[in-house]
DNA sequence: ATAAATAAGTTTATAAAATAAACCAAATCT
DNA sequence: AGATTTGGTTTATTTTATAAACTTATTTAT
């Protein structure tokens, strides 16, 4: 039987923050920006859902007067991360 | 850098659909209701968006006098689902 | 020095999606 | 015969994703 997908990351560019942040010790607003070509908007908004479940962590800070939005996964954040392609596998076969 | 995934695809209830038929010759709606547990409502419409766009084929038959919905995936279907999985790993580094 | 454009975001509004609730027709159970 | 269940569809509601508008600060060009 196919378990529910955690809602948090069954979205495509959460997913791909997590991705991202999977990978590297921190990351930025602007990198994420890049490396998604999503909108700030929509990646804001994004971001601070995942921040607001624990998945990462968010740290915003100036860079002179200039704010600067570093990101880092958590402990749960891998978890579910894990958990989450544990359960994808059976949707995908594979 | 990551693909774009496949909005029709990329939906809880729609990918367990097309993960069951994928393995099936063909599945009822009964069946299909019973092995994702959805309500009715949300299977019928999932169903005819999958229909839609040529992923799944409908067949509606009477049984006596009693409907039956019996879908089969496409070979558009089969690829949509392929480059969907493909394009998912490399979101799950997998 | 000042106006125009760009950067780094956030907030608010809109569009699209998922889900649930209400409904219908036929069958079955009491 | 009346109530319940089955197999759905249609419509309404909620949730989500996305885009558009806005803010503050910084460059760039004039």
């Amino acid at each position: 039987m196919l378990k529910p997908l955690d809602p948090i990351l069954h979205s495509e560019l959460r997913l791909a923050i997590m991705s991202i942040l999977i990978g590297v010790e921190s990351a930025d607003f602007v990198y994420l920006r890049k490396q998604t070509s999503a909108t700030a908007g929509n990646l804001s908004v994004q971001i601070e859902k995942l921040q607001k479940v624990g998945y990462i962590e968010v740290e915003k800070s100036f860079n002179g007067r200039m704010p600067r939005t570093t990101c880092r996964i958590t402990e749960a954040g891998r978890a579910a991360m894990a958990s989450y392609v544990e359960a994808l596998k059976d949707y995908l076969n594979i």
